[in-house]
DNA sequence: TGTACATCAGTGAACGCGCGTTCACTGATGTAC
DNA sequence: TGTACATCAGTGAACGCGCGTTCACTGATGTAC
């Protein structure tokens, strides 16, 4: 959605014009860098408000905390989301599903390049139960693993092996994809590059969702 | 390690008796269980001696700060994996496979049930960028992930599928196990159980390990 | 185009609170003889 | 068994700092005529 089609409130309710735009845009580029840089602990709205050289009052006009802040990012994270589900629609047998099934995983190594900060505290704050984010997790998730489940069903995998049921194991696809990025780093281990990866995954992926 | 082979110190380098090691022990107990109720954004030193129904000046005694505790739990954690290896050893093929596949996902299951809130924060300060908790996450998972490129490799997986590499499918697999206890809350989807969720990974985990 | 007024946007400065941290001390336990 | 001393363990109280939050105000922008 747009600013346009939804108009973006301060939080008393008013609707804001350019310059206030400009200002909120600003506030959470700016967490979102200091979110990378140190952790979500060491983040204070006082820290963020210098950043922007403002007044801590200035966050205050457009945000009740810093978490708030976070799940803006978050929402706007989950708008990339609907470019990934075509993928899955569509033909994923032979070279036509090799490719499908890379391309979602090189999507999802940068998809969590890009956002990685962000998605850890969504993903840590749902886990801890906080509603909002769980919310947004699920808002995320949920056209995802139809897409998977509804691939499986199509390509008749379901039901090759009376163990596998078709939503578990969509979760669990989606386990390794989230988890894509992270792994990146616990490299050197075996000498795994970022590109086996990607590909180990979208291998391990396109068999389990076309039972191939 | 027992604490006979590893003595506990406090901070400042001195044997701890048994009224030490309890109290010790206290505020570790009554960390884990802040950690689970709250976030580890609401925990502060503070807290936890007011629980403990003792002096900060106790805690400082013993730990350095929060993420200190949280260290120590994680490390306690990693002493129950030995346990998990064993499930990795052995006759992967027909029935005796299904039961340690099995077993395996019930067990990361119950392991994440039992430490998430701390497994949680190891993982954010990990990815995060902590070389402490990074060094204790590489711990854990270096003798699975050795374990699981094992089997593939005795199984006669490897090379099953030219872009299947084990180290990365290792990794892979650690991504559902380390996910199966979250995603059992992102429940109601489609009406998963806990169950189909760890018949499912299993099911996925036993495929890809013995390339069946 | 100019003027007056209304609303939008931003902030300086202040307040109080609660946290982290430490010090100097007391009380508990162990050990030597 | 008793006494003296050493070490261990725990803590009350205090300090200062920096954070969250708000208020009353100023300046900027938009709009009507």
């Amino acid at each position: 959605m747009s600013p346009e089609a939804r108009p973006i409130a301060d939080l008393s309710g008013r609707r804001l014009g350019a310059r206030a735009l400009a200002k909120r845009r600003r506030i959470m580029d700016v967490t979102r860098s200091l979110l990378a840089e140190r952790g979500l602990r060491e983040l204070r709205v006082a820290d963020i408000a210098r950043s922007v050289v403002t007044s801590p009052a200035t966050f205050y006009q457009y945000f009740s905390d810093v978490e708030d802040v976070v799940l803006q990012l978050a929402a706007e994270a989950n708008e990339e989301l609907p470019a990934l589900i075509e993928l899955f629609e569509g033909d994923w047998r032979g070279a036509e599903g090799h490719r499908r099934s890379r391309d979602v995983a090189a999507f999802f190594m940068a998809y969590w390049v890009d956002h990685g900060p962000v998605l850890r505290v969504r993903n840590l704050a749902a886990d801890e139960g906080d509603e909002r984010f769980m919310a947004l997790r699920r808002a995320a998730m949920e056209p995802i693993l139809d897409a998977m489940v509804a691939l499986m069903q199509r390509s008749g995998s379901v039901g090759s092996s009376p163990w596998i049921q078709p939503q578990s194991a969509a979760l669990a696809m989606s386990a390794i994809l989230d988890r894509l990025a992270a792994y990146q780093s616990v490299v050197d281990y075996g000498g795994v590059s970022s590109d086996d990866l990607v590909d180990t995954s979208a291998q391990i992926l396109r068999r389990t969702l076309t039972g191939t």
